[in-house]
DNA sequence: GAAATCGTCAACCGATTGGTTAAATATTCC
DNA sequence: GGAATATTTAACCAATCGGTTGACGATTTC
């Protein structure tokens, strides 16, 4: 049995999927456009997708030919709060968080 | 080629590599004690303590034949600052903090 | 020094993962 | 209706994963 949380984190776990994360907290995104910037075929993102999906990181709404792609932050919640159990760091580290976005907006 | 927050993730997607976690929140513990609880072999608790280890989320001290295994939760510092970009949810939820620990603990 | 204890290693297994290509399915445009 | 576009599906592949068992090396105990 495999729960929600085990999916998220394995989700989490792969720099592609991050990265398309990271792709949608700008826009929602058409399945193509996200595809566009990786050198991976078309059929490995939409793969990718159906695991953000299934994890519930991501929604996806089909108009017309086009599958609409959204992030979904509150499936993070439970995997982060699961997480700040075992910090003695800070749960707000502005700092982190900048370099973070950065370094993934940034290129 | 694999990054730190890639395997900080993988290593965190299994229920049984959590719980251990879980279980050294409360103490350092041995390798053998570690196993205890579960059904399943020394060899693959051994195997996770090894997942974990790489991944940075505890050390592990040999002192005697008895190799003692520790928190480390510095590196899940990465995974959660990252996890915090996308956050419109509460970075400390304090509630869910206590259900978690409620939760994890009491079983 | 022999026996018990602690832990890892090696070989194996079936299932899953992350990718490919090629074909199929909608949908829209002309 | 036929061509182009958007996306998924199917079949396949090599690599990794999570588990097993059995042998092994190191350490402690008697």
């Amino acid at each position: 049995m495999s729960t929600r949380i085990d999916s998220t984190f394995a989700a989490l776990s792969d720099p592609t999927r991050r990265a398309i994360l990271t792709m949608l907290l700008e826009d929602d995104m058409a399945v193509t456009d996200v595809a566009e910037p990786f050198d991976m075929s078309l059929a490995a993102i939409s793969k990718h997708l159906t695991v953000l999906s299934r994890a519930g990181l991501i929604s996806q709404e089909k108009r017309g030919r086009v599958k609409w792609c959204k992030l979904e932050p509150d499936a993070m919640r439970d995997a982060s709060v699961w997480m700040q159990g075992f910090g003695q760091f800070e749960p707000v580290d502005l700092d982190g968080l900048e370099r973070f976005l950065e370094k993934e907006l940034g290129d």
